[in-house]
DNA sequence: TATGAATGAGCATTCATTCAT
DNA sequence: CATGAATGAATGCTCATTCAT
């Protein structure tokens, strides 16, 4: 009725929402989108199963808005890395470390693509998640070549670099997941990839 | 009856058990525990769904005889590569010569790992698997230790190295999934992670 | 939210448990375990078979329930026989003409016990319809027992008597299901199987 | 091709025959129809499955040709009754006297009829029971109605008097099968139903 | 005949989705 | 909005029945 609690409505109404997003990024991380319940998806956020219909009409479209987010998660690193200053090496370094970093905390971000390559996982879904690590392996690829042109990165083919890059983060994240208490190698193991 | 027909029974009825081995593997490499349905299995194999559980009991067993088999694959391996001549760094150049061969022809091998850290996954099932994830870093680290004492791979902790190779191999196995025709990286690539 | 629909709501939620067993009853009385299937339940219950499942989670807990609430119902009655005045024969006599009323209602309720002795019923089925049967076979003796002291019950083996007055009444249950429209003998022809 | 074989393979087949009726008649009464397995009959008779299929086209027609059995073995009973000297009342305890001893041999001859008075059980196997149960009900009341005009039977509505024997009979059948070593009543304790 | 591999219809159970409260 | 009861399509698994050997 009043502005004001039209305003703190919606300021719940998008809390609720990110909540949600967080509880199914976790969820479809670690069980994939066949085996992650909606149940257990409005369980992890605290809320009823029915719920979840309020804000998302159906499973793939929640699956799709963590994609979404993981998405805009990664364009903001992005834009952090490329506001670095430095030489294109140091920015390198940087957004391989916020990655590394970043499994530690939510390994399930960087998983969600493993578990939709699926045959019969639904083009749509199968379409969101391929732009998702393509653009990934593209900002990478850029950063790449800048190393290449200012000699600090191996004058490889950039795509193949980028790829083995973005497979060593997956496969960490996955270590994590399987054993979460193993140590991760150190950041200049994982950069020597790009290192002839 | 007569030997010729009894043997000829166990012939067949070995190659169908292979078969439906193999048709397993693909399946659930590629879709996970959860997301694969006998149905599926069943129709990859050629067979009916009614004629999977006469030689497993249940789509668990299924599971975990897959992954007996990718043990014995990987034994088979080890056994090779230890036979193997020249210096301990030949020979990893031969097991990750071997690993990577092995994506481009069935990337599901070293994928079923990855689909069964899932919280709700049966105690018995993410048991299988998480040896057969040690199994292999522990064959990896003994082969690394051997090059440390060799001079030939850098003196890091080894359990670290290879867990980053054991990632970068299964990063790539999901890369191929997803990307079928992207290109692999070259050999050195992946094994410069054990050089400093 | 407001008490009113928040007890209209456990009211109708208790109804339909009710319904459900009453009608799992019915069904398991007349099919037994196996031959019952949980589609005819529902039918009977008029609700769909996957709402069987918010109220038991499985079959068996289904047939546990249907048996719980039998031994709550003789349970009754033989809390009402006891208040009963009279001499122990006139116990006898009132809770001989209960069971046998209550055939011609819901011959279901005895005939329950009939259909779990199976070499694979699982152990925890066989195990609830043994106590079940116990009880009343027990129960059934003290009252025998007593009649005995006073002298209005043959001085026989009281077990032995207990069972051959269970199995009549049994007995007259596959009876009334067979043919509903026999005719059920007089209570004095039963209990003449107490008096020498 | 000799007819001495010919005659011996008939005579194989025959007792083959006898043994899967026997096995099936003992598995059907403690299982019910629905609930036996043709595997279980079949490993009871010590064959495969698949030759249970040579000598009755389908599971209904074996449970048929049990019953049928039952009949056979039930009017030889009848005909050695008949052929016993004495009186009406002799024959009556010679009869049950053969029932009771029957129970503690093969409680399942006696319970056959128990299993199919589902609703659902094909018409025709309802029928084939059903007859069975009115013959045995109909003899007994015979032999009944003979002891009344003797005056050894009290003079009550004999159908009502045969059922209750028979309900007897089937009660003691089933507590034969869930307590194998319960005692049973003796034969005067179940002959007292017709005595006023 | 005798075996057991093979098929497919049928049933228990799960879970996304809807909707009355 | 929020809840959880209700539905029904989908899937694992069983088992009667068929058939090649």
């Amino acid at each position: 009725m009043c502005p004001r609690s039209a305003e703190r409505f919606e300021q719940i109404k998008d809390e609720r929402r990110r909540a949600l997003l967080r509880a199914a990024r976790v969820v479809f991380g670690r069980k994939g989108f066949a085996a992650a319940k909606i149940a257990d998806i409005a369980a992890q956020a605290g809320i009823s199963h029915g719920l979840v219909y309020h804000y998302y009409p159906e499973k793939e479209s929640l699956f799709s808005a963590t994609i979404d987010a993981s998405v805009e998660g990664w364009d903001t690193l992005m834009e952090l890395t490329r506001a670095q200053g430095g030489t294109p090496w140091d920015r390198l370094v940087y957004v391989c470390g916020q990655m590394i970093a970043g499994l530690r905390e939510e390994p399930e971000h960087l998983l969600m693509t493993v578990h939709v390559y699926a045959e019969d996982a639904s083009p749509g879904l199968r379409d969101v998640l391929r732009r998702f690590r393509l653009r990934v392996i593209g900002d990478l690829e850029e950063l790449i070549q800048e190393g290449q042109r200012a000699g600090q990165v191996e004058q490889r083919a950039s795509a193949e670099l980028s790829r083995a890059l973005v497979a060593i983060v997956q496969g960490l994240a996955i270590n994590r997941l399987v054993e979460p208490d193993a140590p991760l190698p150190p950041l200049d193991v994982v950069l020597r990839i790009l290192k002839s």
